[in-house]
DNA sequence: GACCCACCTGATCACTTGATCAGGAATCTG
DNA sequence: CAGATTCCTGATCAAGTGATCAGGTGGGTC
């Protein structure tokens, strides 16, 4: 006999449809939207296919849903970080922010991997991507560019282009992370690894200290 | 009447074999091997599809060539750009490499945008891009990384993350053209966006001036 | 009990995929 | 001229795709 409130199996607790969504991640950061296949995605969660088109309609909607979790996660991550922070010197908060995308890049590279695979081109998964999620992301980071530069804490360089270095720089080692292991012998899930990588990249945008 | 050597149509003078290549690489990157369909990259080379599987048997053969086809233009740009150097003082001619690497990369984001999808993923393209094309540019940027590190020319910072540094803070702006396009209102395939992004990424490495 | 409703599955649809095969057309070779 | 070779196409195949539908099952309400 088993407690009331769980199915038939006590491995998959998780309601079904969160094991999906958490399928569906992998799957289309992995394989990409058109490379990954709904019965994958199925077999993978313990489910039928039909089960995601009784919960999310599409496979376009259960590509939004899994994108909107990462986001999410990442905002969660961010905004618990800024609010822990609340009062500390600007410049000490803005490095600590930068490295907790890092890390949080470095552990959840699904998210970048996704972005790179649907922004290539234009399309209405772009559209959803950069309208819905990203510019919101992008607004506040080209504003805590343009303090930080006011302050000569960072190089004077144009917002946009910081950007893009920050979003490549940081994210990349892991995004590719089975090339990097492949090509380097570092592994990039460890923590050190992850650290030094923070260090670098911090170390670049702010200068040694 | 024509000249003798073409055969019917005059617009398409380039061999069907090479405009196969340069479709395979157009959509290869834009929508990930699986995305990529060989009917629509026949469409778009002006043949058929068994066109496709006479010249080159299967569809992984296909992305094979077209591979190669980038990184050996890759190389060429390099190795000119390397030998027109010559004599050149060290760092002067590491930084005009890293600056031609930057640009190439903007004129041509098909590369990272292949090695981005693959290498996500451990698998047989992935394996093939990183034996066959990715180690020797990697060795020689470490190489080359190194003996600037020991001038003090660039930080000290271990090769194998400066190496994801460059890849990733100087191609990504133009890997995402269409996300930046929208995003920043700035078009990446502007000399002068590209120019300014060049600068930014060698100024963060090298130092300003 | 009867009813309902959320959750889930097997079977099946039309469609696209990569691959294969027989054959056509042009050019070169003897 | 005949024969071989290269380049190319239409037709077709089995396999896999996303989507749909009828039905089934268990827990809750009346």
């Amino acid at each position: 006999m088993r407690s009331v409130a769980t199915t038939d199996t006590d491995v998959e607790q998780a309601a079904a449809r969160d094991r999906i969504v958490e399928a569906a991640v992998r799957r289309f950061s992995e394989r990409s939207f058109d490379g990954a296949s709904m019965r994958e995605i199925a077999a993978d969660a313990g489910v039928t296919q039909p089960l995601i088109s009784y919960h999310f309609g599409t496979k376009e909607e259960l590509w939004q849903a899994a994108v909107a979790s990462i986001f999410e996660r990442l905002d969660r991550t961010i905004n618990d970080r800024a609010t822990g922070l609340r009062g500390v010197d600007d410049v000490a908060t803005a490095k600590l922010i930068v490295r907790e995308f890092i890390v949080f890049s470095a552990r959840n590279p699904e998210l970048h991997r996704i972005i790179t695979q649907e922004s290539k081109a234009d399309g209405p998964r772009m559209d959803h991507l950069v309208e819905r999620h990203v510019r919101p992301i992008y607004e506040r980071t080209v504003a805590l560019f343009e303090s930080l530069a006011a302050t000569g804490a960072v190089p004077a360089i144009a917002p946009a282009h910081l950007y893009y270095i920050l979003t490549g720089a940081g994210p990349t080692m892991f995004v590719l992370g089975p090339e990097c292991r492949r090509l380097t012998g570092l592994d990039p899930t460890d923590d050190q690894v992850i650290a030094d990588h923070a260090d670098a990249v911090c170390r670049l945008l702010f200068g040694p200290d």
